[in-house]
DNA sequence: CTGAAAGCGCTAACAC
DNA sequence: GTGTTAGCGCTTTCAG
């Protein structure tokens, strides 16, 4: 295997650069200037060159290629997980933006890399972008790692992030506009009669608070006025919020509907409502937030509000593109809508 | 900007090994060797390499490590589409797939390259391959594209496709085990009393062709005898299925059970029969293959055979990577189970 | 044990 | 217009 192979394919299969100036007797500039369509080489050449590689399944070698441009063509999809286990399949949501942002990246001739990243140690990220291996990064967020891309963002610029806006916030983010959701769903709830809106849900994240915005925003253009009492800090856990809903209720404030923060704490809201003897939405409305499996899938098919990851995943690429470009372009929301089903209707 | 900055870091964010070796007072070499984990540096020096780079946030140009190596730790996921149209969304099972593979190739520090190929021009695939962008592919197959496959499987080892099975097949395919699945499908018939079970869809593809003869091991497991006029040859289109089960129905032959080829197929037969006022499954149980969104989300929950994607994937990458080591892996199945529903309760 | 040097395959500035 | 040449940043003989 050490003696060379004097015949025009040596290797089948790795055909380079040479071996196609050979046999078209031109040098390789030449071949690498006609295969990028440099006009500086005569159409006749060029295409001349082409079809020859072309029969010959020659394909420019991207490591090669990459090495030289600094520059890949390819962008990094990175999604932080916080432990081994496939998550990737069990969360809908992951997926979907996923599929989306791939079908984005790749109608801009750009390759995906798919970056599935244990967040232990420190540094993950600036590994991934030392790596050199994708000219820009889409990082699907959990809040837990805001320190983490703050730390990157003031040198490294081709980054776009799927996470709520927070306050000392130094990376371009893109998330869903919660404050437009909030209004949406309490719109809905004045719209159908209803007055006497509950808040349901802690607003201890930049979500959350969004969220309540949209509520009070929504109360104040329906001319319904935000009585205090209304507003219950139900922890975000199944059964904490449960218990919550069960306590409020127990203090027989007068009520009609539940804009929960959440549609897990919807869910909640909902058993405790049924344990309590009032039907939903009979007696009250209810409006969860997320359009997750659980609103479609749950014990009642739930109202909820969603964030239109099409857009979204759009959004991202758009702006990641125009970063790429030097531009420093800002964060954004990702428009959201209200899918009406049982629990509201 | 054009003069050299003599600092230890030029360019901040674009380190490499020679800046590493400078500060170290090594050569490029003992750079390379001590971050590659090279016994012959002494572990000290090696330690205090590794730190230098960390502090520094320097890692490998992977560019220039896969040009030298001829080799980029990273195998690619092709998806050949039709058509351009975000496909990736729509079909739940792409992106199952993709999610499975993601997690069993990050499992073995590999990165997935995610190739969504709209197959138009022939070559597509030899394109891939000779971009020497991936150590191996997998292929997430459609019938269509067995030519194209069988022609580069070949001279190209290091690729395993998730396809049935077909005749004339070169490259290695892993599939649902269809025999296993139409056997099952009859078992569970057989056993809650169902004695003249249809078997109704074409058998004009190899997987049909397996799936019919899962029924008859089925039937003879079951000491049923397979009455022909019980095997109808449906059209896989919703109206021309629905049109052959009306006229099956209207022949009047005694029958208690539909084994259907497809969802599609079997929520056809569903309507057919619901329009001749049979019940199901009081007068005729209904079980359908692949666990559609149609199965579960159609006009009726439809019993449905369903494909074991966490072992599939999980076997495509194991296949693939013994490929990769020059072993000639062969094709295989993945287990299917029976998922029971209202159809056939 | 360590360093110098060659070369992976390509692009582009610089000659001609 | 085309070819020669110098790297892109790394790994790995080969010499010491």
């Amino acid at each position: 295997m050490d003696s060379p192979d004097l015949s025009e394919a040596p290797e089948r299969g790795r055909l380079k650069m040479a071996d196609i100036a050979r046999m078209a007797g031109v040098s390789i500039s030449t071949v690498s200037r006609a295969l990028a369509g440099n006009p500086l080489i005569p159409k006749t050449l060029r295409d001349q060159i082409v079809e020859i590689a072309q029969t010959h399944g020659y394909v420019v070698n991207q490591s090669a290629r990459s090495l030289r441009l600094r520059k890949t063509d390819t962008i990094g999809v990175v999604i932080p997980l916080a432990d081994e286990t496939g998550q990737l399949i069990a969360d809908p949501f992951l997926l979907e933006m996923v599929g989306r942002l791939a079908d984005e990246i790749t109608l801009r001739n750009y390759s995906v890399l798919l970056n599935k990243v244990v967040v232990t140690e420190v540094g993950w990220l600036e590994r991934i972008i030392q790596s050199h291996r994708a000219d820009g990064l889409v990082v699907i967020g959990r809040s837990a790692q805001h320190e983490a891309l703050n730390s990157v963002a003031g040198t490294y610029r081709p980054m776009v992030v799927w996470a709520a806006p927070q306050p000392d916030q130094h990376y371009c983010a893109v998330g869903g506009d919660n404050a437009e959701g909030g209004r949406l769903a309490v719109a809905h709830l004045a719209a159908t009669g209803r007055r006497r809106i509950v808040f349901l849900g802690a607003t201890d994240t930049p979500e959350a608070v969004q969220r309540f915005a949209g509520y009070q925003k929504g109360l104040a253009e329906a001319g319904l006025s935000l009585d205090p009492a209304l507003v219950v800090a139900a922890p975000h856990a199944a059964e904490a919020a449960h218990a919550a809903m069960a306590a409020f209720l127990a203090r027989d404030i007068a009520f009609d509907a539940v804009f929960a923060r959440s549609d897990l704490i919807a869910l909640a809201a909902v058993r405790a409502l049924a344990e309590a003897g009032r039907s939903v939405p009979g007696d009250v409305a209810v409006v969860g937030f997320d359009d997750s499996v659980l609103a479609r899938h749950g014990v009642l098919p739930l109202t909820s509000v969603r964030k239109d990851l099409e857009v979204g995943a759009r959004t991202m690429i758009d702006l990641l593109f125009r970063r790429m470009a030097g531009e420093d372009a800002p964060g954004a929301c990702a428009p959201v809508q209200l899918v009406v089903r049982e629990s509201s209707r």
